[in-house]
DNA sequence: AATTCTTTGTGACGTTTTTAACATTCTTAC
DNA sequence: GTAAGAATGTTAAAAACGTCACAAAGAATT
């Protein structure tokens, strides 16, 4: 049974195509060809089959893509048809942002802990959920099924961190420290620097500028 | 006077030479090799080379890279040796926390207003800034050379917002509304499209658990 | 001062990714 | 039921990207 390995590259894609072909199906758009998807996705349509088709033939030939079979068969490629429960590590202001934000559980992420080392953060209450001490971390995501974790912790520690939860059962990291985490390749790590983000940025400014004086 | 362009892959791996080599200075590192930068980074050293050889050579052989040298001429690249007023329009979470995060300052990206459309946050205070009401966004942004706008609101308004802040003079948009912008290309845009990034998460979480059942 | 050693800069090569082209298959209209 | 039209799946070509290998340049050593 040989699977044949998706390139991150068309990975890195699927969430676009899964988020204009949620709003075309709430719009009540039941087909759409690779031509009309490109034009309105600003991509070309050739990449558009090229990447359905590494997942097999999602279309039909003289007819295109049925909006909603295709919106449920990507969901299904990213494994939103399925839960997860995940807990947020790190009660500062973006640990409290990502808690409050209501449309992860829309996509079958399910909010389950959170938790500080600063005792005055302890008790506080981020839709429902209580912030626990550090201390009762690796017991917690031992007992309650736990899947991702959150790190919204400065880099300090998160190293730290990260090896404790890969020691107790975590399958995947959504990291927001500004820190490369070294785990074994079964634990899952998507960075997300939003610094190196912002740099980017700062890179295209500076680069416009100087080529348009 | 031919510049030669510079690949966005190339560019999106600077900020993490630059984090790499901030921290090698502040250890007090003087000089490394693209050898022993590679087995750090785990990056191929003939990667690093060549990246680096991009902006003219910094290194010399026989002898390596000049840490403090490389780190300044990266950050030189970066941009990130000018200044640049940035404003926050959506005073949510999300952008609240980000206001709150104070080592933008030490890159130079200086925190200069927050606006939002509620009445009830109007007045709220973040590191000094006060919440201004949605229709001051355009006057303040011409008036007070605002380069970076950070989009933190729903994506419904978000394309309005941004098509405002197009026509009052604003150079770049850090935008993470979940919504695609489409702006002149003289503006700089760079995404952050968190629940993406989520999902691509959930899918290795999943292709992992298929192939290792 | 000469020699050996180190390590960059760079041209060539192989791989991956993207785009183009088209034969095949299905739809639609008559 | 047949023919024309539409749009996919797929193969081929082009472009971008990453790696390898080595000559040239400078550092370190004797």
């Amino acid at each position: 049974m040989e699977v044949k390995e998706i390139s991150q590259a068309v990975i890195g894609r699927l969430p676009r195509y899964f988020r204009y072909l949620g709003e075309l199906k709430d719009e009540g758009v039941e087909r759409i060809s690779s031509q009309e998807l490109s034009e309105l996705m600003k991509v070309t349509a050739s990449q558009i089959r090229q990447d359905f088709n590494n997942f097999g033939g999602f279309g039909q030939q003289g007819y295109g893509y049925n909006v909603e079979f295709l919106y449920n068969e990507i969901g299904k490629i990213l494994g939103l048809d399925k839960k997860h429960n995940f807990i947020i590590v790190g009660a500062g202001n973006l640990g409290r942002a990502l808690g409050n934000y209501m449309n992860f559980e829309r996509r079958g992420f399910i909010f389950r802990g959170m938790f500080d080392r600063n005792p005055e953060l302890i008790g506080n209450d981020v839709r429902g959920i209580k912030v626990m001490p550090m201390e009762e971390l690796e017991s917690y995501v031992r007992e309650n099924d736990i899947d991702i974790a959150v790190l919204t912790i400065p880099k300090t520690g998160a190293v730290e961190v990260a090896d404790k939860l890969a020691h107790n059962g975590i399958r995947a990291i959504w990291n927001f420290a500004h820190v490369d985490l070294n785990l074994p390749k079964e634990i899952q790590v998507e960075n997300v620097h939003l610094s190196d983000s912002l740099m980017k940025l700062s890179y295209n400014i500076n680069r416009y500028m100087q080529e348009n004086p």
